[in-house]
DNA sequence: ACTGATTTTGAGAATCATTCTCATTCTCAG
DNA sequence: CTGAGAATGAGAATGATTCTCAAAATCAGT
């Protein structure tokens, strides 16, 4: 299961999650595609996801629905925070939370502590209370 | 789909959650309650995990496998720290966290800003490098 | 360009966790 | 004891993801 190299196909993908503003499930990626045109099949999307997200070119997040979300994202370390209502998402990096937990990790004697932190909410596009 | 009240079937699945000291999958629980005798069904396994879950009484995480994750835990606000090797897991509690996310979330505009943190790491049962 | 070898593709089948359906069983008040 | 409503559990249904495999695209060497 060798990563597969650079295609058209995995060039459209990128150039899908690029235009989309938030995170999009891979069926959404395959709907666009088939909407474009591209007679892209779903097994390909997947293939190619995968092997963007472990290049780290692409960020998975996978919501409590149980569905992973794909989203393109600089490649350096970072989180996202999330609108609930409209999908929009930004990177965030927050170096008190790296700090923290690093130092929680060693004060339970746990090494190698990696964290997933994902921050959601309403952003300032929708109405206040 | 009102929430199933105390049943001795509730009473079984607390308990294999309490006994479990790590996170376990739905099939788990329904597995080891198999396995001690109880005929108890995945269906019923299931609705009462998300009554759990819904009262706060019990955690989920959704791995990335895709398969969501139970424990039981303090109904309190917390954060769970797992161990990559065993599934151990501990509850901790960092507020600097909780200060440094309400404040990004400020300052990007949103608002009821919530967050999803997991930490991973290798627990000091293990072989140190 | 032509050949052969290798990789990628895509349609549909296969998986697997989770949810739904519904007839049966339980619980409890009266 | 009786009846209403809640809970149960077996199996079907769903839906996302992964696998299979034959056909199509790509590439190196000529």
């Amino acid at each position: 299961m060798a990563a597969p190299r650079d295609t058209p196909q995995r060039r459209a993908i990128e150039a899908v999650l690029a235009a989309a503003d938030g995170f999009c499930t891979a069926q959404d990626v395959h709907a666009r595609l088939r909407a474009e045109g591209h007679g892209t099949g779903l097994a390909t999307v997947y293939r190619h996801l995968a092997a963007l997200v472990e290049q780290g070119r692409v960020d998975v997040v996978t919501s409590p629905g149980g569905e992973a979300r794909y989203r393109s994202c600089s490649g350096s370390h970072h989180h996202h925070l999330t609108c609930t209502e409209c999908g929009r998402s930004v990177e965030v990096r927050i170096d008190a939370i790296e700090r923290a937990c690093a130092r929680v990790g060693a004060e339970h004697g746990f090494r190698d502590v990696h964290h997933t932190i994902e921050l959601s909410g309403v952003c300032d596009a929708h109405p206040a209370p």
